[in-house]
DNA sequence: GGTTTAACTTTACACTATGTAAAGTTGACA
DNA sequence: TGTCAACTTTACATAGTGTAAAGTTAAACC
């Protein structure tokens, strides 16, 4: 029975989610996220024929269950370009840590999996439509600074936003979340006007 | 002999190297190398036991032959700080198209691998101490910004400076080389000033 | 009540790449 | 002539992904 099927199909993104989230040094492999579920291993490629469908479903289960569109959205809502900015930079940037463990997954896989590679990019366009709308609404309100085109300025905000420099600045140069937050609102602020 | 060893070490390092610079999505195995070294793939492992030796043994070659320390030093040499800042965005962004394809086959292994998370953090601590550097020139000229201290502006620089940015700029925003150091400057003096 | 069917288990194996082990070859040098 | 280091060849262990196929189970359907 489909709602059957389903249940399973949840039990297993779930699984792997939670192992991923822990994730530390670990490696997750398909063996391990069947035992988490109480499935066989073989069970899982039932559900899932290739590992990396089944991080690419995982990453996509996340971003229902978190509402990432919607947070994102939310930001739009700001009545000046650099509110607007600044809630777009808190709100991606709040968003980075609840997801990070699977997105290092998929994104340590995109260098060698096509199909990796795409669902990533297709994820990350929607940040970089995020960063559009934040550079398009300063430059509504002539805030936006002389040095680059409104593109130029989307790549900038888009390259500082990116979850690599979130993992770096947080893991390799010891920074909180609430200071990452904060000086990642003070760069772009710089950069952009 | 030393002297014959060591040619077929340097020979094995010059495979690794053209390999990897050509990367594209090929992987590159063990056996890759030897063919190319003109060697049996037993014989690399004579030279090298483990593959992420090999890599952190090239990227260390590549170093010597590209003489990065002594290019990032140059830079010192500018006068004020603004332009010792643009030196070395200059001379570090020059560099890292020339060591990108083994840099990423290190970073790739950084992930799962402790060696080479040790050798790649500390390459990636030299330029650090540039980016210390650029700002304690920026700051005595008075230059510096009041936003950050100035170890937060070392690690935004050095986070900003990343050859993961450049990636994301140079091929996912499909920016020039030209521009993406042009720009690089431009952000730097706008985040740091 | 018996049969069918989908979901799952169990067992087995192919494949790829790293790495280990050991016996055999070759050429320079003493 | 014999030794030694560098290298080749062959074989095998290991880990993880993915394929294949036969067997189990329980709900659904007639």
């Amino acid at each position: 029975m489909s709602r059957k099927e389903s249940d399973t199909k949840k039990r297993i993104l779930e699984a792997t989610w939670k192992l991923l989230e822990k994730g530390d040094a670990e490696r997750v492999r398909m063996s391990d996220i069947a035992k988490e579920a109480g499935l066989s291993r073989q069970a899982v490629y039932l559900h899932f024929p290739k590992r990396v469908e089944l991080l690419i479903a995982t990453t996509r289960y996340l971003d229902d269950v978190k509402a990432v569109d919607r947070r994102l959205a939310a930001s739009r809502a700001a009545s000046s370009g650099l509110e607007r900015l600044d809630a777009f930079v808190a709100a991606w940037g709040g968003y980075i840590p609840e997801i990070y463990g699977v997105a290092k997954a998929l994104i340590a896989m995109k260098d060698t999996d096509t199909e990796a590679d795409l669902a990533w990019r297709d994820r990350m366009q929607a940040v970089r439509e995020g960063c559009e709308a934040a550079v398009r609404a300063l430059n509504a309100d002539g805030a936006l600074g002389q040095d680059f085109s409104q593109e130029e300025a989307t790549d900038l905000l888009w390259t500082l936003l990116s979850v690599r420099n979130w993992e770096h600045l947080r893991h390799d140069c010891g920074w909180s979340q609430a200071r990452y937050i904060d000086h990642m609102q003070r760069s772009a602020r710089r950069v952009l006007t």
